[in-house]
DNA sequence: CAAAATAATGAGTGATCGCTCATTACATGA
DNA sequence: TCATGTAATGAGCGATCACTCATTATTTTG
């Protein structure tokens, strides 16, 4: 058998146990649920599991490594696209913020709590999406200033005070606030509107 | 013995044990620590913890309840002492700010990471501790507002977003990035400005 | 001081669960 | 078709750990 199909099929194994352990995990979270009830989601013997991943931790990782593709490739948009600061703000708000309304919150439940309390995850959050995200972010507006010879001192941490909001509201309706929820699709809105006006009277 | 002097050593009881676990919990985590190790911590032995609690969850929930009082206590500021917007961002931003630096952040990892998974901790979280601060806040502000014979449409979601600004930064400090750990002590001002006058040159 | 009530103790229990590995089933190729 | 390599299986192992309870120690009371 050529390598590339035998790969092909190891992957397929791996996904299959990796959506079944999604299941599991956003159903009863990560501790509480045994290698057994994945393998029975997955539709495969425990002992099979054990041919594709180290450990039970590593199941989560690989959870996390899929999540990764997709998260990066929604919230961070291509440099090139921005052109002003009010587009900026709708690519980078708008884009995080729906992609989480369409998940249920539930894994992301669980890999937070994991994340809390893991390093290893941790770091790999960091250094895999919280921090490229962030530089993208900063490259995009930094250039755009510079056009304007502009260079804005405190850059850096407006982009993670802006990032910063969103993880507060997602924590927020995670939480079981109503208002955040009930107004979720107009946070973009909301945000740039905030961010470019300040506090105006409708808001305080 | 009095009722009064009994309850008094009760109490004492519990909080030597829930200060060692509040030790424990923060060095390992709350999964990985036995109650043996709870009970070496405060010198007891194991059986004793079990005539003051009922498991070890409920020693999770002794402590969430000693935070309880102190975070309200810092984090909200009783509304008669506000007069305008920028002494009300003050309080409302630098208190929970500067609480969270002077603790470690190792429990408070520690309480995020069950709460995103126990249900219980979170509707406690909610209903006793962020629901009445933002209550608290909004009512603040709704009365300032309307000595003004105003009534700001937004306040709600206002208030949500600024409170979320805070999770959010604490996140990212846990999560490692050094940006704002090395700007902490000056984010009560630079959001207090934020918010007021919006995205300014200095900032985008 | 003795009896009774209360509190502390820690070895033991029962149950759980991640993980292993000898065995079985299947696929490949000569 | 049979030999060989590969993947799947699940019973069982070893270790862990929250929690119990019979016993011991301490305090209170008459």
């Amino acid at each position: 058998m050529p390598d590339r199909i035998q790969q092909q099929l190891i992957e397929a194994r791996k996904n299959q146990i990796l959506d079944a352990a999604a299941v599991v995990f956003a159903a009863k979270g990560f501790h509480p649920t045994t290698t057994k009830d994945i393998a029975r989601q997955a539709e495969i013997a425990e002992g099979t599991i054990y041919n594709y991943f180290d450990n039970k931790t590593a199941i989560l990782l690989g959870i996390f490594e899929r999540m990764k593709a997709s998260v990066v490739a929604q919230a961070a948009p291509p440099a090139a696209d921005v052109h002003d600061v009010r587009e900026f703000l709708h690519t980078f708000l708008y884009h995080p913020l729906m992609a989480l309304k369409a998940d249920n919150f539930a894994l992301f439940r669980i890999v937070v709590s994991e994340m809390m309390v893991n390093e290893e995850l941790r770091r790999r959050y960091y250094e895999q999406i919280l921090a490229p995200t962030l530089a993208l972010a900063e490259a995009s507006i930094q250039e755009q200033a510079a056009s304007q010879g502009r260079s804005p001192a405190n850059l850096k941490l407006t982009i993670r005070v802006i990032s910063g909001m969103i993880w507060g509201l997602m924590l927020e309706h995670i939480m079981g606030d109503s208002v955040v929820a009930e107004r979720w699709d107009e946070l973009p809105d909301f945000l740039a509107d905030l961010l470019l006006n300040g506090l105006t009277d409708d808001k305080i």
